[in-house]
RNA sequence: GGGCGAUUAGCUCAAUUGGCUAGAGCACCUCGCUUACACCGAGGGGGUUUGAGGUUCGAGUCCUUAAUCGCCCA
């Protein structure tokens, strides 16, 4: 017999299971037909990423339903992957290159590439590493890399045959430039900070008059790019300069005036300069009005050649000096201070600048109606149910996907161009005279790969030589998907276009939009602001059972997790509380094992037997009902509370007082039963806690060795067994318990010493529990004597002193042998009855309003009526109490 | 500017179709190391359900409106 520490070591345990895991490739799958299945694709986290709360929430989340399913019998893949996340990759090793002051260009295209992959290789699989610690439980034989080969065969598929239906165009477009890259980034790969700038009030002269008209800008640099100046039509004050042109100043062109809704009539003077190449506005609205675009703007943020003069300048430069001029030609009417959001990136922190350029583009609109439809028609669900809404709003108004990038770590774009004719080539085979062919240099977006992940990972591209594709025809689609809700657009919405096109079948049944992981502050948590946590040094601290157990915690459907530190203990207790429990149980077997009591009691299945079994379903039933509704953190707290207070505090409570009135055959079987249902409890926490249920499981059962508990069925909620009459006169026990414990403490009896306890009641049904837990009770309350009298005998006790309480209908009489306080007892009374008054009037008022009578169900009025008589008894119960 | 959510105890959340004196956990206070667990046990205090109207016999729940916060799209 070996012993068993007080706390559980999840250091060491958390090593071996991994390793068990892995070792003997516990969740590999193999498409079997016999079995329903159960596939999901993990969202590929970013190859140079680290594991952060959102990680271990989503991970966490998916495991859990990952390892229940299986435990119910599925043939469940979890595949797992890393994506190549074009920008982020390419700065950090163009950041390593910047230490020795070199630049991607040094070395050319292909050395770099090479370099990357060499990091990737190296580097690229910390969060591998991370997601096991965390004890998914992913089929690692099919993890998969969006730059592998096989899925840049589905990249180039899927592009070829857009491209060939028309999809895929080339065109102009504001695209945010992050002129320090030399890329254009996407929408999420940039951020808002509001910044102090200043507003120019600059003198346009009209072409045909001496008059001026002054517009409003920020930028005055890029006046050389104007095609237009726009007022509000509704602007009193500009009625006059309808159809009217005015002169730009340096280059002395002429552009006309026109009038917009998009103005607004508040900002600056009314009047906004139009520029079409760098503004995504005023390019939107050069589009309605056919305005020219001109570009003012080098690729890495200088003036061209079309500022004349200023050409060569950087911005801020040419702004001083334009500024300058404008003044000695008294142009410049005034300069105001002005708060607006500039945008940044994410990657360089480099100021976004709207640049129009040349990309590539999908045209989104025909893609989109089958993925509507199928969200509309219920195929796939979100959680929750209003991000359909959020879909819906998007898709109906989609815009078309700029796919290219100006980088080179990706699926380079399939385009060929003739050297001399210029002609487009676009095919699944590159041309066979290559060497007069020039590939266009961009790559395409991640995303452009995301996108198909669900289908690529299962080996789509050889599908339609291979018609046995066996994991893609098992698997497709998959079952679940579990990820963020600011990627609905970029990746859910697009998985599905994806998978409506070339599956004709949707890719996933069911979306969970999982909460957004915040500080304790409700910020969200970002490496930029410094108010994350460790994930990993948490872990470590607490343990990765506390940790998912926690976060799981805390995650509301559809709200933000609020997450602290501190909150961990919340996983790390309860990890203990659920070891502690199988720790008394294991010593207590060993114990009886190693006496031998003979001659008590024998022991009967009591209510006691009956209660948790009901308990036990009951929890079932409602855990299962909330995994299926995604309610998390509801499914977890039920467990919790069932393990905690109905299991720990009571079963096992009531469990230590049979035993000790039992022979050890019997006592046995209590132990028996008790770790049957610890074994329910271990195999129902294993999808969440699985580190801890796994050691536990073999801590009781050495025979065990090679089994691992995440493989056991696990056991089915059996409704018939669920009573809820023995629920509620369980109930009952436990309230004259409590009842009593609180009488003591209200005398201030310390735990240790002994009472007395006199019950009295006119009620037949509590007579009866109090009679079968006469036992339970005083071991329970540490009495020494405990009766159950008759109204005779009662009046008799009555000239003794005694506190009392009264619980449902019956009174508890706590003899104290002269050392009653009188006055405490008086006023605990008194306020018992001043609050019962008020219920009696508030029921009383109710009951005497006719229309309530009249229009309530009769159930309703039924209850009330017997609560006021109950009441009222209680009332005079008290009454009479405080007469003594 | 448009859309979507949220607001219940100090904190994080519950509360079936409108109907038990609005419940838990954490935190707090009192007592207790009683041989599973002090990462524990027993007991206790704590709420005008964000404000204002309305519908209803009855509103945390439905409607209108205001405020604050958050997210997405522009």
């Amino acid at each position: 017999m070996s012993e068993i520490p007080k706390n559980y070591d999840f250091k060491n345990s958390e090593l071996k299971w991994q390793k068990f895991w892995n070792d003997s490739r516990l969740y590999e799958s193999h498409p079997d037909n016999d079995k329903p299945k159960f596939s999901v694709v993990i969202p590929p986290p970013n190859v140079t990423g680290i594991l952060h709360f959102g990680h271990i929430l989503n991970n966490t989340i998916q495991d859990i339903y990952c390892r229940w399913k299986r435990m119910h019998g599925f043939e469940v893949c979890w595949v797992p992957g890393m994506d190549h996340a074009g920008i982020a990759t390419q700065m950090v090793v163009e950041n390593e290159l910047a230490k020795s002051n070199m630049t991607k260009h040094d070395l050319g295209r292909e050395k770099f590439i090479e370099m990357v992959w060499q990091w990737k290789e190296k580097n690229g699989g910390t969060i591998k590493q991370q997601l096991i610690k965390l004890g998914a439980s992913v089929d690692w034989s099919k993890e998969r890399f969006t730059l592998d080969e096989g899925l840049s065969a589905n990249v180039r598929k899927v592009f070829v045959d857009l491209f060939k239906k028309g999809l895929i165009y080339r065109g102009n477009r504001i695209v945010n430039w992050d002129p320090v890259s030399k890329t254009a980034v996407s929408d999420d790969e940039i951020y808002y900070e509001e910044q102090t700038d200043k507003l120019y009030y600059i003198k346009y002269k009209l072409a045909d008059s001496d008059d001026y008209l002054t517009i409003a800008t920020t930028r005055p640099e890029t006046l050389f790019g104007d095609t237009a100046v726009a007022v509000n039509p509704m602007d009193k004050r500009y009625i006059k300069y309808k159809n009217k042109k005015v002169i730009l100043p340096f280059l002395n062109k002429i552009i006309p005036v026109i009038e917009d809704d998009y103005v607004e009539v508040d900002f600056g003077t009314g009047a906004l300069k139009i520029t079409p190449a760098h503004d995504i506005n005023d390019f939107e609205l050069g589009q309605r009005h056919n305005l020219e675009a001109i570009c003012v703007l080098t690729k890495d943020s200088k003036l061209n050649e079309n500022t004349g003069e200023f050409a060569g300048l950087d911005i801020t430069e040419a702004r001083k000096k334009i500024l300058k001029r404008l003044k000695e030609h008294d142009l410049l009417v005034k300069v105001e201070d002005f708060n607006h959001n500039v945008a940044f990136s994410d990657r360089t922190k480099a100021v976004i600048e709207p640049y129009l350029s040349e990309q590539w583009f999908v045209d989104m609109k025909k893609l989109a109606g089958p993925a509507i439809e199928v969200v509309k028609n219920g195929s796939v669900k979100f959680f929750p149910d209003r991000y359909s809404k959020v879909y819906f709003h998007w898709m109906n108004n989609i815009r078309d996907w700029c796919i290219s990038r100006q980088l080179w770590w990706g699926h380079q774009i399939p385009i060929w161009y003739h050297k001399s004719t210029g002609e487009i080539y676009c095919e699944a085979d590159d041309p066979a005279d290559i060497e007069n062919w020039k590939q266009d240099e961009d790559v395409l977006d991640t995303w452009f790969s995301s996108w198909l992940w669900p289908l690529s990972v299962f080996g789509w591209e050889n599908s339609e030589k291979d018609k046995t594709n066996v994991n893609l025809n098992y698997y497709y689609p998959t079952d679940f998907l579990s990820t963020a809700p600011e990627i609905i657009f970029l990746w859910v919405a697009r998985m599905i276009m994806a998978g409506m096109e070339y599956m004709k079948q949707i890719p996933f049944k069911e979306v969970y939009f999982h909460s957004t992981v915040r500080d304790g502050q409700g910020v969200k948590m970002s490496k930029t602001l410094g108010n994350y946590s460790d994930a990993i040094e948490l872990m470590d601290k607490y343990g990765t059972d506390a940790l998912r157990f926690t976060i799981v915690y805390l995650a509301p459907l559809g709200n933000d997790v609020l997450f602290d530190e501190e909150k961990t203990q919340i996983g790390r207790n309860f990890v203990t509380k659920l070891w502690n429990a199988g720790r008394f149980i294991i010593m207590t077997k060993e114990k009886i094992e190693n006496s031998h009591i003979e001659g008590n009691k024998k022991y009967e299945t009591d209510i006691t037997d009956k209660w948790i079994e009901s308990r036990f379903n009951s929890a079932l039933l409602i855990a299962e009902k909330y995994l299926n509704e995604y309610r998390l953190n509801d499914y977890v707290k039920v467990i919790y509370n069932f393990v905690w207070s109905d299991f720990c505090d009571w079963y096992i409570e009531l469990m230590k007082i049979k035993i000790n009135d039992c022979n050890s055959e019997d006592a046995l079987k209590i132990i028996g039963t008790s770790i049957n249902y610890y074994e329910n409890i271990l195999k129902i926490l294993n999808p969440v806690i699985p580190y801890v249920t796994e050691e536990l499981w073999h801590i009781l059962d050495e025979n065990r060795n090679l089994k691992s508990i995440s493989l056991e069925q696990i056991v089915i909620c059996d409704e018939s067994k669920i009573n809820l009459d023995f629920e509620s006169k369980f109930e009952k026990l436990k309230e004259f318990v409590t009842g009593i414990r609180n009488l003591r403490s209200e005398q201030e009896i310390p735990p240790s010493k002994k009472c007395k306890i006199l019950s009295y009641s006119p009620d037949k049904d509590e007579v009866m529990i109090l009679k079968e837990f006469e036992d339970f009770i005083k071991k329970l309350c540490n009495l020494e004597h405990f009766e159950i009298i008759d109204n005779k005998k009662l009046m008799d006790a009555q000239d003794k002193e005694f506190a009392v309480k009264v619980i449902n209908k019956s009174e508890l009489y706590l003899s104290l042998d002269g050392i009653l306080d009188k006055e405490k007892q008086k006023e605990k009374i008194i306020k018992e009855i001043k609050n019962l008054k008020n219920y009696l009037e508030s029921l009383d008022k109710k009951l005497s309003n006719t229309t309530f009578l009249d229009k309530a169900s009769p159930d309703i009025v039924n209850s009330e009526k017997q609560k006021y008589i109950d009441s009222k008894e209680k009332l005079e119960k008290l009454l009479n109490q405080l007469k003594n």
